[in-house]
DNA sequence: AAAGACACCTGTCCGC
DNA sequence: TGCGGACAGGTGTCTT
């Protein structure tokens, strides 16, 4: 499911509801996920969640005495229901807060993990070696163009890697590509510091506009609150390969990088 | 050290 | 209608 906007939106749905509230049941009824579900997650009963958090497409609901540590993976989804509300197949976690309300764990593929962490998540093995977010002061074109200058990768797989910048997947590879003229398979020590520069900015320009339509729903993605993203319709590349450049109206061409669909217009994109 | 392959899972869609 | 195969929004770990 979920790119950092998808994740974003998620926070931004299960915060106001969860914040300041006390859990009071944890149900799990599947604990084979990406990892096991640690036995320490129990902790979290008693607890009050203080704050919600995002680090990559990592979802942090922090307590005072540990936080929990939620990935989506490829098809997870979370969601704010009624603690009565029947749980069906693969609904794998309930949190349940003293309201009533309880925060529930869906994930068919079960790519997706939730862990607990004693101290700070963000030394965390999983968090401590991430890139900066792409909104941050320190996602720059100087440290693109440094850290690329010996590298042999396409920039679309380099673009992908949580240890280069956070948060970007396939969907918002392809878009911000295309919105900065580069082709995906282009070798990073290959680009110049004013693409890089021009790079940064799509990169922002895209997540930002699909933060402001609630993310991009494909097959699975739906808010906490059950709404669909709506970045789907503006979507240029991605899942529009054998179409028309909406820019230029030249066939979108398609191919596999690192096992991911690829979408490029050769005209637009150099 | 860097890059590529592989693994983990289920659901859906397409062609025969 | 049924079946096999390809493919799907991710990423840690293993191999080269």
């Amino acid at each position: 499911m979920p790119e950092l906007p998808e994740v974003e939106t998620v926070c931004r749905g299960i915060s106001p509801i969860l914040t300041g509230k006390k859990v009071v049941t944890l149900k799990i009824r599947q604990n084979k996920l990406r990892w096991l579900v640690p036995e320490s997650l129990n902790e979290l009963v008693g607890q009050t969640i203080n704050a919600i958090q995002r680090r990559a497409k990592y979802i942090l609901l922090i307590t005072d005495n540990g936080t929990v540590i939620i990935h989506l993976g490829m098809s997870g989804r979370l969601s704010i229901v009624p603690r009565e509300l029947k749980p069906t197949i693969h609904d794998h976690v309930d949190i349940i807060i003293a309201d009533g309300n309880c925060l529930r764990l869906h994930d068919h593929r079960r790519f997706g993990a939730i862990l607990w962490t004693r101290t700070d998540p963000y030394e965390h093995k999983l968090l401590c070696d991430l890139g900066p977010e792409p909104f941050s002061n320190n996602f720059t074109a100087d440290y693109l163009y440094a850290s690329s200058r010996k590298g042999k990768v396409a920039i679309k797989t380099w673009l992908m890697n949580g240890h280069v910048v956070a948060g970007i997947g396939n969907i918002y590879a392809n878009e911000a590509l295309h919105m900065a003229g580069i082709l995906p398979l282009t070798i990073i020590s290959n680009i110049s510091k004013p693409r890089y520069q021009t790079l940064i900015h799509c990169v922002q320009e895209v997540l930002n506009a699909a933060i402001a339509q609630g993310g991009t729903t494909l097959r699975d993605f739906l808010s906490s609150s059950g709404n669909l993203g709506y970045f789907t319709q503006q979507l240029k590349v991605y899942g529009r390969g054998g179409l028309p450049c909406l820019t230029c109206g030249t066939i979108l061409q398609t191919t596999q990088i690192q096992n991911r669909q690829t979408v490029y217009c050769y005209k637009c994109q150099k």
